[in-house]
DNA sequence: GGAGGAGCTTACGGACTCCGAACGGTCCCG
DNA sequence: CGGGACCGTTCGGAGTCCGTAAGCTCCTCC
């Protein structure tokens, strides 16, 4: 995965940024740390990266001077990291052009939201995707799944679960797979996905004792199956 | 984009002025800055800008004096900034014509927003847009909305979150982006946009209990539903 | 055909989300 | 200065959702 976007971390705490690397890692983006502002604004430059996580707190040229020193030469989004408390240096980041701003200690899943988030919104007003199989039709945007018209009440695992298959059908996932991919994790108990599955089987499928679309594949996982373009149906 | 609407800012904080420059170009427009009051009325004699960004606390002429003088020549919608704590100031620069202000600190993003809603309203009655919803009507120029022709006492943020959902029906936001789209917000409680919808739906919804129009995406934030064309009814 | 493992099904308690109401603060007006 | 409007926050309560555990069924391999 090389080309997830790219993130400079700058943090001259290890334990900190070296935490921050393994989650942006996860989150298939691409990142490179440096500890000083001076290294920063060399990496910067050489490999351009696509949003920049910044300690207000750094040794030597202070993180408000390197903000101010990125912000010259191209307009990359910043994440600013700021002690507790110290309110004037959050709202001076603000006014120094911070994209966001979170206080330590915060949580690394928190930060990849942000991270998300914001890239996100410099990529633009993101169209409005129809996913369809057959009867039913997935609209990610509106946030909502139909049957032959009729509103399917899918809680939110379901809809992102239900999101995911369809996005990649014809392809076996193992239950770790689908707990990272869908749920965000890299731990956790696979029957988690077993329980899911079932309550998702029971309400896209004709007859969730015999399913046509979510496939068990043994001793692997689950996988999509799409019905062909000119099926059974009796619908319509 | 040389075709934008043309803004100037005045201030003799470069760190101020370079952030809101970065931020007034990306929404599109075009930006001068002056530092001080004569090369602002000096740009603003030559330039002809549609809107200014004035500061307060100038060196030499102050801000009051400069605004005076800038509407002697022409009528141009002014925006103040002011210090935290200088009500006696912005009292005055409201008589003095201000159009609106923001206390430092502020959010550039909010900033943006105001700028944006100055330069609508400014644009005269030939933008007079109308956003209907069944029994609804909103006239973004005159800020009145209007229920089976009887006007709704909204408040501003009200009026301003009913006007976002009209103008992206069908499509689910989280709280986070509504603080941020509405708000222009990056950081905050979300729950701000709770009890703000909470209230928006007592005014628009008939059952404030049951609503048909701002739908809650469990797990995600809301969504607004129009009424289906050839609906119900029994209005008129 | 039997044993073992993998998947299915159900139930339940806790966690989380949303709602409704009330509070305190600020600004504006009389 | 007192009252009102608006806004942001907080708190309790109710409802929903989710993860886990436990027993069961089905498949596979010997």
């Amino acid at each position: 995965m090389v080309t997830g976007p790219r993130i400079l971390v700058v943090d001259d705490d290890p334990t900190v940024s070296d935490v921050v690397h393994r989650y942006f890692d996860k989150a298939g983006m691409s990142v490179q740390v440096a500890a000083d502002g001076n290294a920063a604004l060399e990496i910067a430059a050489r490999w351009l990266p696509d949003l920049v996580v910044l300690d207000l707190m750094l040794p030597g040229m202070g993180g408000l001077a390197v903000c101010r020193a990125l912000r010259e030469t191209r307009d990359v989004p910043v994440i600013m990291l700021t002690a507790l408390g110290e309110e004037s240096d959050r709202v001076l980041g603000l006014e120094q052009g911070a994209d966001d701003y979170l206080t330590k200690p915060f949580s690394p899943r928190e930060l990849v939201l942000r991270v998300q988030s914001i890239l996100r919104r410099a990529a633009g007003p993101e169209a409005s995707e129809l996913l369809t199989d057959g009867e039913i039709v997935v609209d990610s945007a509106a946030r909502q799944a139909t049957r032959d018209g009729a509103l399917l009440a899918l809680t939110m695992r379901e809809f992102e679960l239900l999101t995911f298959f369809l996005r990649h059908p014809h392809q076996a996932f193992d239950r770790a797979q689908l707990l990272e991919q869908v749920w965000g994790w890299t731990f956790g108990d696979s029957a988690t996905v077993t329980v899911h599955v079932r309550r998702l089987r029971e309400k896209i499928e004709i007859d969730a004792a015999a399913p046509t679309r979510i496939i068990t594949v043994w001793g692997v996982g689950y996988r999509y199956e799409p019905v062909p373009a000119g099926a059974a149906a009796g619908h319509t």
